[in-house]
RNA sequence: AACGGCAACUGUUCUAUCGUCGGUUGUGUAAGCAAUCGGAGGAAAGUCCGGGCAACAUAGAACCACCAUACUUCCUAACAGGAAGGUGUUUUUCAGAAAUGGGAACAACAGCAAGUGCCACAGAAAAUAACCGCUGCCUUUAAAAGCAGUAAGGGUGAAAAUGUGAGGUAAGAGCUCACGCUAAAAUGUAGUGAUACAUUUUAGGGGUAAACCUUAUGGGUUGAAAGACCAAAUAUACCGACAGUUAAGAGUAGGCUCGCUCGUUGUCGGGGGGUAGGUUGAUUGAGACUUUUGGCAACAAAUGUCCUAGAUAAAUGAUAGAACUUUUUCUUUAUGGUAAUGAGAAAUUGACAGAACCCGGCUUAUAGGUUGCCGUUUUUU
RNA sequence: GCCGUUGUAGCUCAGUGGUAGAGCACUUCCUUGGUAAGGAAGGGGUCACGAGUUCAACUCUCGUCAAUGGCU
């Protein structure tokens, strides 16, 4: 039984890795996201993979729209984690990432799905290639 | 009845599944897991005022500078907020012949009669007024020039030196008088007071303080990213113990050797400041609601009941279904035509907006619904 | 969360309450065999928006909107 959860441990709070994320990821852009991600080492975080999701001031001026964004992408990342999951326990990894949405417009669950989906394909493919490049 | 404006109140609900934050309970060494309870607003917004709270500064007081406020009385912890009133302005198909009164709305409503500045263009002149004009004297032939007096009349402009009448004069002028107007002061009456009314005296000074400014009153500065406490890893001031080295050195009565002391290197232990991080500040308070009493009202007092979000890279969400609501279309009520109303189906709509230490206000945004007031149009009596 | 600054022509900016300006850009003409440069003329403004004070507001006051800077 998978457990869809999404409990403060799979979130990124750490100010250090933060930093090192910014100054060290990789980043990729899959319309309208845009990604930064990067590997660490296994015992600094507790479980597979911790995700700090952003949206911009700039972007939605009011509070109403930026959390009714973050809650979709948030809701997005829970339903469809275990994907990524499954992939970096096969890899035998751990990394941290940050998602920002750099559209300036509203949407609805069902688009946003679409669009995560999109992302997720794209981000496996770049976990996975980088992985064997390293080995 | 419809439409519009303003004000007040309200401002979607339920079920299932999967999640999220906090409290409690159980289980577990712990991470966690399970159960259960609770989880955004009238503006949470803007950050425009006032306070609590905290740190820093300061002996106390005065003065200067800067900022804010400015009719009165009251309410309030306080306020640039609120209530009641006064005065003024505007408005009114309300009354009245009119004067005026009533209603409504608005007012940064102390002081240009303290000083300084400014008042474009036009105009003679924008504040020590004199172009045309009027009057007198004098010069030359009339007309014009010069000197003196004057401010009645003229046009300009946003604004032009208190109005009418009489006296007065060379001509005129508040120059004088009468009746007014406006302002200031004094006295009396009413009122807590602003002020109103009456009488007397004085004055006639254009506007502008949202120009500098004057007067009175208030204000120390900075804001929870304030402040307090605990404290990994790494480096380490300092202290102690042990070990090593003369490989740099100093002292130990002049030199050398040995020893000793200081030093130096390493290990271990202690230890201070303090980073990541955590706890606190921080959710029981000028608290909410009910009833009663006092007050025109804002509000106050008493009584009873209740505890009602607390995140921190930042919780209150997603999906599916149902109801309600908005608008549109279709079917039916409707087997002569029109179609009010009711019923059903499909699509569509549900405002403004998200706590960030906490309170009291103000300002701004707000679909739909309810209530009240005002306006317009139509119909009936 | 807290505290500031700015908004004027297509762009960059001036502007003591009294007719809205400069440079670059644009249009037309001159100059040249032609282009550039140069010269002459011209067009182009909701002074961010809404109220108020004033005879008169880009300017003073209040509110709103937008852009932007600082404080960990």
């Amino acid at each position: 039984m998978k457990h869809y959860t999404f409990s403060k441990n799979e979130r990124l709070c750490s100010k250090r890795l933060i930093e090192y994320l910014f100054e060290k990821g990789q980043r990729f852009v899959s319309f309208p996201f845009s990604v930064y991600w990067c590997v660490v080492s296994s015992d600094t975080i507790p479980c597979n993979a911790q995700v700090l999701i952003n949206v911009s001031k700039r972007k939605f001026k009011r509070a109403v729209d930026r959390n009714r964004t973050k809650r979709l992408m948030r809701e997005c990342y829970r339903l469809h984690k275990h994907e990524l999951y499954d992939l970096l326990e096969a890899k035998n990894c751990k990394i941290v990432l940050s998602l920002s949405y750099i559209q300036d417009k509203k949407r609805n669950y069902a688009s946003m799905d679409e669009k995560y989906l999109n992302m997720l394909d794209q981000l496996l493919c770049a976990i996975s290639n980088s992985v064997q490049n390293d080995k």
